[in-house]
DNA sequence: GTCCGGACTGGAAGCGCTTCCAGTCTGGCT
DNA sequence: AGCCAGACTGGAAGCGCTTCCAGTCCGGAC
């Protein structure tokens, strides 16, 4: 632990004196471009070893006008969103891919007033190669913000009423389908749905495919309840649902949070799952595998979702014009239906 | 939409020639240091305005030398470990106090090998102003990587057989002893324990207040399993314990995960919570409000972790030198007991 | 009327790296 | 022997900002 007061950092100029080349030739070495002779390479190459050089990520990133990292932007009401589980999910995606790259990421919570200022500086500041941005509602002014700073930006979720050109979701609309055709072929007909906060795109797109699934069956029972996709907001809606249509046999609800609190209303009511009232979930999370009882739910692959972002946004960095993309969901049956 | 191909961002040449001053009396008012007149002060603003300059944060780190971020270090064994709320907690607490201040907040999962070489040459190369590391093992790399890459550097929870200047952790130690106490009131005499790993502080610092406990109460019980801190491990823990000690009538989970697992284990074996066994967990998240029963538990100030960390950091960058710190819990007492 | 401290001012030297470009040196062809 | 493409080479000009420092200018003290 002998630290000298000042251990200065060896430059890429002591490097090329070091090894007795020009420093261009040092930097070239460094950048593996070509035209170096293989001695000067070597040459250049043990220097470094020597002193222990380590460039200077912010003179390169000056120099070649990158900044070596990306951002992942998550709004939302309160920063508690990133309570869920869900984020962590994308966040270990996203990483994974960019562990292969020489870029970071960078997290913005755009959750305060003061955290949408910093989104803001920091977009109008091209302090990041790219953004990808999560969950935002429909007006929000981070869509516009995002789209119109010139920087690389995907989204994560489709933003509501708002065309972008680079988005990566997953297809809520036919995995609601899905859960709500299961529920179906379980013989229930009376299916409610708990809906997600219907100023997303998300809340939306389950609410629609659920209606499809009713619709396409030829069922004419509807009965839905807003919920907040949080757990707490699962009871809430989950109780006012049964207290205007207690002849409901099965629940659809738009998360698996939100489930979850659906099944302990179910059970302090007395409702026996599934035998009088099936339940499914949507996410797939691992709170769906610890309800009691487990729960059907529709599983999207999140981690998927930020690996996939993570690519789009490179390939956009990169100069390509990449497609949307929608991934699949899948259904996982369990004790709930 | 009208981009030029190249919209060339002004930079402050072109915005002190606006104003008629020189750069250096710009970059003054940018700064707002003092010796600048206040018509100078005023052209500036406005030159600033009209042209709608912003500062490049990358050329201006380069001449402060300074990053302009720091980084949370996350350790793991797999990237799973953001599947865990607590992280979405520090990380919020992290945020809140980042905002303030204009550094950025990098993310770092060293869960993988690539992860690590990364986390390497961030340290190396001082790729930021400092760093908080997370979830360290005993013998992580990390911890001394960090101590000597001589960038600021504070720990969250003291690593295991390793003494570190700068943390910020929980008192692990008398939370234990507070739930098993609390078990102990409550009548039971045969207290087991579901520890987490072994090889964290963490998990020896919540088994050792569990003996304090027992000790001082003259409980000559003792009875303990390993787990992981997960659900999963929790479920195969407690069916352990169960096998190996049938008559314990209370169990201390060291965090809500295992105790989640642990109620169902009970549940599914017939015994009754908290009439038979009584259970507690330590962590406080939103697990323990939905577990059935609700789970009394240690409550840990997560989000205040988070930011007393990057509050100690943020000292640490300012040339202090603050005292480590310990967070205090507090029992919440719920059903299972 | 002279002197002096303090408030301003801006030229210029960096910060550490990339990259254009003009030039040098080969060896292989003719 | 004379030429030329192609492989190297390094000087120098940036990238956009901060900051040292040598000055200039002013009013009040003497």
């Amino acid at each position: 632990m002998t630290d000298d007061p000042t251990p200065r950092r060896p430059t890429l100029d002591e490097v090329a004196e070091r090894a007795g080349v020009s420093r261009t030739a040092a930097s070239r070495v460094l950048n593996n471009a070509p035209n170096v002779s293989r001695a000067k390479r070597e040459a250049v190459l043990s220097a470094i070893s020597e002193l222990g050089y380590v460039p200077n990520p912010t003179a390169r990133a000056l120099a070649t006008q990158q900044a070596g990292a990306v951002a992942l932007i998550i709004s939302g009401e309160d920063p508690a969103v990133l309570a869920d589980p869900f984020y962590g999910q994308v966040i270990a995606g996203a990483s994974t891919v960019l562990e292969e790259t020489d870029l970071h990421l960078v997290l913005c919570l755009a959750t305060s007033a003061r955290g949408q200022v910093r989104v803001r500086q920091l977009l109008r500041a091209r302090a990041v190669d790219g953004v990808m941005l999560m969950s935002l509602r429909g007006d929000d002014p981070l869509t516009s913000l995002a789209l119109a700073a010139g920087v690389p930006a995907v989204f994560g979720g489709k933003p509501l009423h708002c065309e972008v050109p680079y988005y990566v979701d997953v297809d809520n609309v036919l995995g609601a389908r899905q859960a709500t055709e299961h529920l179906i072929s379980r013989g229930r007909t009376r299916i409610a749905t708990l809906t997600g906060p219907l100023d997303t795109e998300v809340g939306q797109a389950r609410r629609r495919g659920y209606l499809e699934a009713m619709t396409l069956a030829g069922l004419p029972y509807r009965a839905e309840e807003g919920g907040d996709f949080t757990e707490r907001g699962g009871v809430a809606a989950m109780e006012a649902l049964l207290a205007r249509h207690p002849d409901l046999d099965a629940v659809f609800a738009a998360n698996d949070n939100m489930a979850a609190g659906a099944l302990r209303v179910l059970h302090r009511a007395g409702r026996a799952v599934p035998a009088e009232v099936a339940v499914a979930g949507f996410d797939g999370l691992t709170v769906s595998e610890n309800t009691e009882p487990p729960l059907t739910t529709v599983h999207q692959p999140i981690r998927n979702l930020g690996r996939e972002m993570t690519r789009m946004l490179l390939a956009l960095i990169a100069g390509e014009r990449p497609s949307p993309l929608i991934l699949p969901t899948t259904l996982v049956q369990r004790d709930s239906t």
